[in-house]
DNA sequence: AGGCATTAGTTTAACACTCAACATTTGGAT
DNA sequence: ATCCAAATGTTGAGTGTTAAACTAATGCCT
């Protein structure tokens, strides 16, 4: 019954698990290593940044970074303590709290940029070419239309794949 | 100085981001939910299942897993105490040790396989063309060339960048 | 043989993430 | 008005990851 991965598809699979592990992995190391923060810290300020008078919600940021409310939660306390983030109480809302990213944290962000724009580049983008970062930037909409749909959706305009070639003998080749 | 991210390029590497890490957050909870160890460990299970007898020197398991040594250390400590792995000492080296797949440990990959092979479906191959699966493939190919070359290399075949487009105005556009 | 850099693997502590439980507030339904 | 489900945000426990220090064995070099 399973629809196991057929040989290209394995391949493409592996090959894209260990692109991205290996890439997110350099990249966090080296912003680690140049400011002392995780990308995720990296990326909350980056849109407390492009938000007016650089201010949110919690649960907005959240979902402008992609997180979980505990998770920014956790890194936004971190972040308080390294003078960067300073949470407010909202006034429309008497549940929430704002967080607004201070000078400290809007200066930290400015210094950590362009060292890490450039590993952007030197791993990812210089490595790829005009047309292949345009591929890229339309399969990842797929897959995030896809993910956004919620799990139950089924993609369509695609012919039905349930007759795909079987599987593995005797050991489950799906990495 | 710093070569910025233009409209184009900066919007494929943030949709990305995004696609890759809400995947694998997906693909992680499914199978923790499935069967109760993170993508980390499944791909532990299945390097060791493909190799003769089912048995490596954790240093051959790691780079295979693409795993560093102390990270698989815990991890197969972790699945050492679940029965799933065993450590046996290297006849050939004093220094080293042996990873070996218990049959427990391989039935329990057997029963995860199906559902995690059908998450990776549903939400990364299902919602892609044939071809666009081969465009992900080449483009995994060539990040990965970059990373495994090593930080200092360069790529070549490329006209140089060094031109591109200016940066923000007053705040980091590098997310 | 002796010395020593290298390699294999583990360990510790600090840190980040997840899940579930929790307290609080809101907003609608009756 | 009252009740209750839904939403906001935090917290704590458990787990995984990382970097650096550490032990032990290897193999080369003289």
């Amino acid at each position: 019954m399973t629809r196991w991965l057929n040989a290209e598809e394995q391949r493409a699979w592996r090959t894209f698990l260990a692109a991205t592990q290996l890439l997110y992995s350099q990249l966090d190391r080296e912003l680690q290593r140049d400011c002392g923060i995780p990308h995720t810290y990296y990326e909350i300020l980056v849109r407390l940044s492009e938000a007016p008078e650089r201010v949110l919600r919690m649960s907005e940021l959240a979902q402008a970074a992609e997180s979980s409310r505990s998770r920014l939660s956790h890194a936004v306390a971190r972040l308080e303590e390294a003078g960067w983030v300073r949470r407010e109480s909202c006034p429309t809302d008497r549940r929430g709290s704002l967080a607004r990213l201070t000078e400290q944290g809007f200066a930290a962000l400015q210094a950590a940029a362009p060292s890490h724009v450039e590993s952007v580049r030197r791993h990812l983008l210089d490595r790829l070419s005009p047309q292949q970062v345009q591929q890229l930037h339309e399969i990842s909409e797929a897959i995030l239309t896809g993910l956004r749909a919620g799990p139950e959706s089924t993609p369509d305009g695609r012919p039905g794949r349930t007759g795909t070639t079987a599987g593995p003998g005797g050991c489950p080749e799906a990495g």
